[in-house]
DNA sequence: CTGGGGATGGGGCCC
DNA sequence: TGGGCCCCATCCCCA
């Protein structure tokens, strides 16, 4: 929150410059915000995606002007019509078309009556970050000097943001399309978002990048267009500085400015590569830990919408999958699909070593893994990611002659290639090796895919520091999950002790 | 240690 | 393009 929030960033001194700001504080209550907005903002904070329901727009605007999360000001302003030149709060520059009914925020003047049609639109979406002030490596407030912010003078104070170095043009050629060549290279200007909304900068007419024919049917996409470009620009100069767009991840990736569709789209916390429109969000709440969806009946919460529902069948007693041969039912698909094997007796999966069948495969992999087998094969220790990442003093199975290691290396080990491809000219990295020097990770990164490591680039250094948890464990590279491709797995394990035996 | 139910997270398809 | 819905793989927990 600090890192997003100068009122935060104040509260809980977390900028060493702040002096008095101090710290120390545990407990923070925040009766001037009202809870949805506070929600919006927290959202915000970890996800660098806003969503507002039009009728709270005002509530996460006054929230994020006394929060000071000047982005998210800007967006909204530039939603309800208003225009983000606070810092004269003086009225007096107040030009006309005020847009909407509201008593605009006291400070708020309008510029530009742009804001379109967002404001009836049940959500806003994704007002991308700048995520300037996201940044780990640059937590020098991003806003504040170039975003005023009205709230308060003494933060003021604080550093300006450093202004994203210039981009290799060559990288976005479409950067200058959209026909405002300022939208896309305003230093500092944070304005890219993710997905939404583009405008923050205050100083720049907010009619700067829009094209002349969206005025009309505006829709958030639209807004997007062109943008999602620029974000990557920012992002490989100084990280954090920009928010990338996570929706146009894709492009990136491939270095080319093809916007294809944006699927898949690479998690900036840990690699993973997630495929699928709209996916990347879901998956993010992975690593923030949001739960968005709470059950009215018991209060538990879900990551996801759909998980919800299944949930609610536990209070609704609904058992939608039936066993055709007995009466028993069951919440899930797969529950029955597992239901079925005990009837048909098929014993699919069997262990290479021992022999024994299981219905399961997922009781396969734990008998493998236990010591079901220890007679037949080394057992070993469940591997640690960064030993087997680093190399190192690993213990565990190093016997080549063993069946298991035999079997290994019948397989193919592409996952393993490819990690090993490094930073090199190849494939993408996946893991960043736990000892890994931190820049030069995000260095690396950022060559990557700069916009997507700029749209959660906390998250990412977060993911930095916790690889090797039990989310690298299960990472899956390959993304395979046949029985065979399982083998091919494990054979990659064995692979990587044997390198580990090596060294 | 195994069988089984439930939870979690990713991918595909569709709107 | 994002999200809903569904399926699948995997993990955790309990008996």
């Amino acid at each position: 929150m600090a890192a997003v929030s100068l009122y935060f960033r104040r509260l809980f001194g977390a900028e060493e410059g702040g002096g008095e700001g101090g710290g120390g504080f545990s407990v923070c209550q925040l009766d001037c915000v009202a809870p949805d907005a506070l929600d919006a903002l927290l959202e915000f904070a970890y996800t660098a995606t806003l969503t507002i329901p039009s009728s709270g727009m005002r509530d996460v605007l006054r929230g994020a002007q006394l929060l000071g999360i000047q982005c998210v000001a800007d967006a909204c302003r530039d939603i309800l019509g208003e225009t983000g030149e606070t810092e004269g709060e003086t009225a007096g520059e107040q030009r006309s078309q005020q847009t909407t009914s509201e008593r605009t925020v006291e400070t708020t003047n309008v510029v530009e009556k742009i804001s379109r049609r967002k404001t009836d639109k049940k959500k806003v979406k994704k007002v991308g970050s700048h995520h300037n002030n996201f940044s780990p490596l640059n937590l020098l407030p991003a806003s504040p000097a170039s975003h005023p912010s009205p709230i308060s003078d003494s933060f003021r104070s604080l550093p300006p943001t450093q202004p994203p170095s210039p981009e290799p043009e060559e990288l976005h050629p479409k950067l200058r399309q959209n026909g405002d060549p300022r939208s896309i290279r305003e230093p500092g200007r944070g304005a890219t978002l993710n997905g939404g909304l583009l405008h923050w900068s205050p100083e720049r007419p907010l009619t700067a990048h829009l094209p002349p024919l969206q005025t009309d049917k505006l829709s958030e996409d639209d807004d997007m267009e062109g943008l999602g470009d620029d974000i990557m620009v920012m992002g490989s100069s100084s990280l954090p500085t920009s928010v990338a767009d996570r929706g146009a991840a894709t492009s990136v990736v491939g270095g080319g400015r093809k916007r294809k569709s944006q699927t898949p789209q690479q998690c900036p916390v840990c690699q993973k590569i997630i495929h699928g429109a709209g996916k990347l969000p879901r998956h993010m709440r992975t690593h923030t830990g949001e739960k968005p969806f709470q059950c009215s009946a018991c209060g538990v919460r879900f990551t996801r919408n759909d998980k919800l529902k299944i949930h609610m069948r536990k209070h609704t007693g609904e058992r939608p999958y039936t066993c055709s041969h007995c009466p028993a039912r069951f919440l899930h698909s797969y529950d029955l699909k597992n239901h079925l094997s005990l009837h048909s007796g098929a014993r699919p999966f069997e262990c290479p070593l021992c022999h024994k069948a299981f219905a399961r495969e997922d009781h396969l992999q734990r008998h493998r893994k236990g010591h079901s087998c220890l007679d037949l094969r080394t057992r070993r220790p469940r591997r640690v990611p960064e030993l087997a990442e680093e190399g190192g003093e690993n213990e565990g199975l190093r016997d080549l002659s063993s069946p298991l290691s035999l079997q290994a290396h019948s397989s193919v080990f592409l996952p393993r290639s490819v990690l090993e491809s490094g930073g090199g000219s190849g494939g993408p990295p996946v893991i960043f090796p736990g000892g890994i020097d931190r820049e030069r990770s995000l260095a690396l990164l950022a060559q990557l895919n700069p916009q997507s490591l700029a749209s959660y680039p906390e998250l990412f250094l977060r993911g930095l520091g916790m690889r090797g948890g039990r989310e690298t464990e299960r990472e899956d590279p390959g993304g395979t999950r046949s029985p065979a491709l399982q083998r091919d797995r494990w054979a990659d394990d064995a692979e990587a002790e044997e390198a580990e035996e090596g060294e």
